[in-house]
DNA sequence: CGCCATTTTCAGGAGTGTCTGAAAATTCGG
DNA sequence: CCGAATTTTCAGACACTCCTGAAAATGGCG
C-alpha cells in the first residue's frame, strides 16, 4: 500500500468500519481512497495504491456502483474507467441514507405489513402482532420525517440541523400561537395549516 | 423452531436483517423473539424456541446485553435469568441510536480529528485532509443535532417528527417574529414563497 | 462446606465470505 | 472485423465468523 500516512490511516480506518457494517473491507478502502483523492482514479491505480488484486478492485467498484456511491468518469482519449465520489459531502449523505433505507427499511416494512394483516391464531400471536404494529408505526413516523426532510435544499437542511435544541423553543412558540384554548392535550397531528 | 407462523417469519426476517448489519443471525433472532414475547424468556426457552444450542443462546444474550438492548429480569423463587426488551419502542430506538453512535461514529470522529491535525507533507495530502475536514464538520453537525434531539421527551420528539417538512413553515414564522432586520445571516435566503 | 441449578467459556468443526490469478468477455480504434 | 486494451467472471484457496458440545465457573441454599 503506497500512500501518504494520513491517507493510509484514513483508508485503513474505513476498511475496519466497513466491516462493522455489512460492507467488506476492500469496498470501504476503495471508497475512502476515492473520497480523499483530488482526481478520479482508474481501477489500476486503485489496485496499486491499495495493494489489492485487479479483480478485487473490479468487484469492489461494482459494489460501490450498485450503491450509487461512486461516479463513473471518462478522460478524453483514454479508454479506462475513472471513478470518483460526489464532490459534495451532503450528496453523499443523501445517497447513503437513501440506499440504506431501500435495503434495510423497505423490506422490513413490507414484511411487517404482511404479518400484521394475518389473523392471529392464539392470544400470544395477537400480542406479537400488536408489537409488530407498534414497530411499524414507529418506523413509518421516522421514514415519513425522512421523506420530508430529504426534499429540503441543503442550505435549509443545514439550517434545520443547526437549530438543534432550540427546536424546543420554536415548538413552544408554535404551541402558544396555535394551541386551541381549553384543550389541555397537545395536538400531535399536523398544526393548523396557515 | 417451534413458533406460531407469524412470529417465526418475523424472527427469521430479523435474523436475515441482522446479518446485513454487523449483527449475526442468532442475535437478530433472539432479539426479535424477545421483542414480540408477552413475557420475559429465559435462556432455555430461547434455546428451545429458536432451535439453537444453549451456549449459542448464552453468547447471543451476552452480546445483546452489551448493546443494552435487553433487560435482565428475575422471577421470585426462580434462579434463572429472564430477558426482555424495553416495552417502549421509543426507548429501543434511543438505545440503538446511542449504541451505534458510540460504536461507529465516535471512533471515526476521533480518527478524523487526529488526522486533520497532522501537517500535510504533499499537496495531495493537504487535499485529502481538507476532505476529511469536510466530513468531520458534517458529522459534527449531525451528531450535534442528534445530541439535542435525543434529550426531548418522547411526546415532543413525536411531535417534531410528525411535523416533517412543515418545519419549514415554522421556521419561517420564527424568522418573521424574531429576525432583527439586517443582523441575520439567514434572511439572505429566499423569503417564503408560500 | 458441598451440592445442585444455572451460566459461561472454549476448542474445534462447519459454514460463509473474501480475495486471487487465470481465463473469458467486452469495447473500441484502426 | 481484427487485435489490443480493459473489464468482468469464476473456481478454488484462504481467512474469518458462527455454532456446538463438553467442560469449567458461578452462585446460592441447605
Amino acid at each position: 500500500m503506497h500512500l501518504p500516512p494520513t491517507v493510509q490511516e484514513f483508508v485503513l480506518h474505513f476498511g475496519e468500519m466497513g466491516s462493522r457494517w455489512g460492507i467488506n473491507r476492500t469496498v470501504g478502502q476503495i471508497y475512502a481512497l476515492l473520497f480523499v483523492s483530488p482526481e478520479p482514479l482508474n481501477a489500476d491505480e486503485i489496485t496499486e495504491k491499495l495493494g489489492i488484486s485487479r479483480s478485487n478492485a473490479s468487484m469492489g467498484l461494482k459494489e460501490l456502483q450498485s450503491w450509487n456511491l461512486v461516479q463513473l468518469r471518462h478522460r478524453p482519449g483514454d479508454r479506462k474507467d475513472y471513478f470518483s465520489t460526489p464532490g459534495d459531502v451532503w450528496a453523499i449523505v443523501r445517497v447513503l441514507a437513501e440506499e440504506r433505507k431501500k435495503r434495510e427499511i423497505d423490506p422490513t416494512m413490507s414484511v411487517l405489513r404482511e404479518l400484521i394483516m394475518k389473523p392471529p391464531a392464539t392470544p400470544e400471536e395477537a400480542h406479537a402482532q400488536k408489537r409488530m404494529e407498534e414497530m411499524h408505526e414507529l418506523i413509518e413516523l421516522l421514514t415519513g420525517w425522512y421523506a420530508d426532510v430529504k426534499r429540503l435544499e441543503t442550505d435549509r437542511l443545514i439550517q434545520l440541523l443547526s437549530l438543534g435544541s432550540k427546536i424546543q423553543k420554536v415548538l413552544e412558540i408554535k404551541d402558544r400561537l396555535f394551541v386551541v384554548p381549553g384543550s389541555s392535550r397537545r395536538d400531535r397531528r399536523a398544526p393548523p395549516t396557515t
